[in-house]
DNA sequence: AAATTATCCACACAAATGTGTGGTATAATA
DNA sequence: TATTATACCACACATTTGTGTGGATAATTT
């Protein structure tokens, strides 16, 4: 990614600020009424400026149509930038945007007991599940057995299928009409602030 | 909420769509072409009613003012639904927007090596950083040892301070110029679909 | 030294856009 | 039966808004 400039990147910031404020970009007008520049020329030149090197997409002749690339979200950074909380922009690898999973119907469930602390999923975490009825040998999923809904590990042994716990006190459950997947586990969510 | 016809949850799809796909809201135009409505009075009228249901926020005279209110984000279930993938909206029991984590400068940052996997935080994990330079016993936390950055617990002991590893075959680090706290981890996403 | 980049300005113009006014027809509701 | 809600239409109007033209100054790079 190209190199901006400090004033390049406050306009940044802002157009992506009003999105995540407003829930839609601000105009030409807007940006610059923020900054202080009282020419549209001004605003415009940073954002070709800024679409040339890649950090905004600009429909043309569509009111609003600022599209910041790989935009709000959580940045993901490469190293640790050394002037924190100031991340240059060239360090920011990606974005995380967990809530634009790009899948239907995916929902949430808290996880209860410890069956699969083993594997990295603890009690109080959040596991988001894609619904399908079957799944593949190793994959985790969400499994109602009886009336509950758990967490395991799908295993296949010998042409049998078997939900196993990553704990060693639990013994592994064939499937059965009492013990049938839900769907499968693609995310792990866990909130530190919450504990 | 109050009850939406067919058509209009029709045309309140198509704004939620737009904004997702395109980055910003559709005009009251570009809505009318989309469904076959000669007249911007039609879709205007449509949009009131929304508004009114307290579906969408209307921006008075601002181009692509309209915002989609309500829930957005993964639904959190409490009980597994019976009939999935139609989950009753009674079953949730709230939303999960980790985007809006309502604190600034958070950033993300990719865990390396084994060392905090007996905490459940795996390699691959994404951790979520609150930036800030001390934290509490107990706390998980990105430090910066030397160069390079890692995922430790935060230890005092006898008034002193150490970095604490997972992993036994790692030893504590104490705080000191060369191994400092870049900040608190606040969270850890996990996707099983890139693995 | 010359060219480029960064950082601004003023102003005009056409197109995009929200809003207002005033309709019609049908179905549901009180 | 009267009223309200749904579901559209046409058209004019004022603002909002992106775009174009033509600059200026200072710093940086070639």
């Amino acid at each position: 990614m190209e190199k901006i400039t400090l004033k390049e990147k406050r306009v940044l910031e802002f157009i992506i600020r009003r999105i995540k404020e407003d829930g839609f970009p601000p105009t030409i007008r807007e940006i610059g009424r923020a900054f202080g520049f009282s020419s549209t020329g001004t605003v415009r030149d940073y954002l070709r400026n800024l679409s040339r090197k890649g950090y905004i997409k600009i429909f043309p002749s569509r009111a609003r149509g600022i599209v910041p690339l790989g935009l709000s979200g959580i940045p993901v950074v490469g190293k640790i930038p050394a002037g924190i909380p100031e991340i240059p922009v060239e360090e920011i690898e990606s974005y995380l945007r967990i809530e634009e999973i790009g899948e239907e119907n995916v929902f949430a469930l808290k996880v209860k007991g410890e069956s699969m602390t083993g594997k990295g999923i603890l009690p109080g975490d959040i596991v988001i599940v894609r619904p399908q009825p079957t799944a593949e040998d190793g994959d985790i999923v969400v499994a109602v057995i009886g009336e509950e809904a758990t967490v395991k590990t799908l295993r296949k042994e010998r042409k049998n299928w078997y939900l196993e716990s990553a704990h060693p006190s639990y013994s592994p459950i064939p499937l059965s009409e009492n013990a049938r997947i839900v769907g499968k586990v693609i995310g792990v969510w866990r909130d530190y602030r919450r504990r």
